[in-house]
DNA sequence: CGGGATCCCAGATGATACTG
DNA sequence: CAGTATCATCTGGGATCCCG
């Protein structure tokens, strides 16, 4: 069944012509795809979805090598988009905790469908490239 | 049953140090999600799930604004990852057809459960940006 | 027609230093 | 602690020209 909503193709073009199209001058479907597959959105929002609610320090320290400044502009890009709740405590030293909002949490659940597929096709991908790259 | 899932997080735990892990300097997670969700690739991909096969120029025209180095190198590569698969007759002028592979209606199937997401949230995500902005 | 090769720029990203 | 600001760098991607 999976197969037969894409033989026939028309879902596809939907899509496409969707994908393909801008509204104000920006493509809402390739906009937030762009976003949210980015390396360390990504990584960011695997890591709340995982932990519940971190600290920028311990978010920062849990992705290891994420600069300070990418890791900043990351929470504020997902915060505008209303994917990362950021609460600020008004203490000495000051603390900040980050954690997915509901909208957040249902989009990691769409990542982790994606993840899942590249678990399971990721190695044939690679193991593909990596022949592909040795005839030449 | 949805949100079970990711409150225990532990799913997400995997899944984050699986993203954040690499094998032979190349985290198959990261790498490939960067590569589909890159702007060209996702509509190579759209148009090839719903028009089938096509030709070279078609692709390009189809698409309308890309590049033809850009849809050149964004093909290759989905060609050495086994996503598409690449025909070349030998006439003249040559004509070169492209179409999915059925690793690559897989993943494009997977690739439309990730856009009706969007689909459904995107205007909320938009909205909320521009409320973002409008603060500053 | 379907590219390959080259040049080049804007924007993304990293490193570093400073601060409320 | 959690940033901001600035500078340096590096890369994606477009423009252009050429070719089988």
């Amino acid at each position: 069944m999976e197969n037969t909503a894409i033989v026939d193709g028309k879902k596809f073009k939907e899509i496409f012509e969707l994908a393909n199209s801008t509204k104000n001058g920006v493509c809402p479907v390739r906009d937030i795809i762009a976003r949210i597959s980015d390396k360390w959105t990504l990584l960011s929002i695997y890591a709340l979805g995982g932990y519940g609610t971190l600290r920028f320090n311990e978010l920062k320290n849990k992705i290891g090598d994420v600069s300070q400044r990418m890791l900043t502009v990351t929470l504020r890009n997902l915060e505008a988009d209303g994917i990362v709740k950021r609460t600020i405590y008004p203490e000495v030293p000051p603390r900040v905790e980050y954690e997915l909002t509901d909208l957040g949490r249902s989009l990691a659940f769409q990542l982790t469908l994606l993840t899942d597929w590249v678990t399971v096709n990721g190695e044939v991908i690679i193991k593909h490239r990596t022949l592909s790259l040795n005839k030449n």
